[in-house]
DNA sequence: AAATTATTTTAGTCTTGCCTAAATTCTTTT
DNA sequence: AAAAGAATTTAGGCAAGACTAAAATAATTT
């Protein structure tokens, strides 16, 4: 069995390692609201168990064990995640910090019987993609929405789910996964993004279109 | 916020309590499978935190901010077990060992949900009394089963939930709370309790025996 | 290239919750 | 009432996982 931490350890690995490439001490240490001498540490024993690979100085890297460790984590979490919506009617901007704690002790029979409930989904609240039993992960393309030019129309995949205040924001405009809207254009100097969905015209900052995730859509 | 070990040691606390009147530091060991040294020091502590009382040598006794938290924490084990059971269909005799761990990670508002979805429920699956949010359990009057003078007419009231083998058993042979049965005989020389179940007789060991609880029920 | 700054690691502590072995205190037996 | 036995507590340690302060290394600026 594995410790909470170490299972916190290797999820944010994970998450780092996808988005920014490159994973270090410090990067860690932000994210896990740690010190960087403890992540050194933590670091060092995952490293002793072939969980990752360390350089000094130069941070870290899944094994394909460690891999498979975090993918787990992630498909808990984010199966909860949509139970806690779809089951208990848990809204959107809360079911994260609730998976935070259920990830950790979800048991394989439980989890077989969530997947089985929700009629094995793919994608959690926030539209990011639930791995698979088997380790494997489906990843769809698309960019965030600062980096869409005006004029387009795109179909929301994926929200962040870090920031509760974003998503209520989001949810109130109805700006969910799957949802399409057009760009309508980007205000200047850093100004925010206007977007059109339902007729109705909403701005949205820069800051928070980074972590929207959009594909073009076919008109 | 408290760890995970010290809502362990209250809720045990509780039970023994309950059970058994004087809650020693030996019980305290057995029940939580640690050494009677490590009970101690785990008592000074709570002592020291006026969740309990303790006299050396002469046992402990909860507070009642004690005995609050216990309550809460057996009101979470409880409403899991039955959600398990009403929302994902895990069998009856497989709910406590889940319900160990999602005590300690239920939040409020989950608490709530859950409470609601079951329709505000007043027993779990084994009958064992849901203490209510403020700290209330109404205790049903029952004896155990292998007390009762044979020719009786009982109704089940309760079944302990510790030993998942007797839960199959009973499972199978449709022994649950609210159950109505006959007490034919009782085997001489210590030997099982015969009893009658939809026109069917079964033999249940006296040991097993202890752990049912029931009422009689008027004919 | 040297100096400054930022990042990472080392060294040494702390807390929690457990352990074993030994000492104490209570209980029961003789 | 003394001895034996059982239960409890004390003393001293260990592992996990965090911390701070200081040292080492890397990166950036001058």
């Amino acid at each position: 069995m594995l410790s909470q931490s170490i299972e916190d350890y290797l999820k944010t690995i994970y998450e780092v390692e996808s988005s920014e490439g490159k994973v270090s001490t410090s990067a860690l240490s932000e994210k896990l609201g740690v010190s960087p001498a403890s992540v050194t540490s933590m670091v060092k024993k995952l490293s002793e168990r072939k969980l990752i690979t360390h350089k000094r100085y130069q941070g870290v890297k899944l094994t394909p064990a460690g891999r498979k460790i975090a993918l787990e984590i992630i498909r808990h979490h984010r199966l909860v995640e949509l139970y806690l919506k779809e089951a208990l009617g848990v809204p959107w901007d809360q079911v994260h910090q609730e998976a935070e704690k259920w990830e950790h002790v979800l048991s394989e029979d439980l989890e077989d019987r969530i997947d089985k409930f929700l009629g094995y989904p793919v994608t959690d609240p926030h539209g990011s993609p639930i791995p698979r039993r088997d380790g494997t992960m489906i990843v769809r393309q698309c960019s965030a929405l600062v980096d869409v030019e005006p004029e387009t129309l795109v179909k929301v995949v994926e929200v962040s789910d870090h920031d509760p205040e974003l998503l209520r924001y989001l949810g109130g405009i109805g700006l969910y996964p799957e949802t399409e809207m057009t760009v309508i254009s980007k205000q200047p100097f850093k100004g925010p993004i206007i977007i059109e969905l339902t007729g109705k015209e909403y701005p949205i900052g820069r800051n928070a279109a980074k972590y929207i995730m959009v594909e073009e859509a076919k008109n």
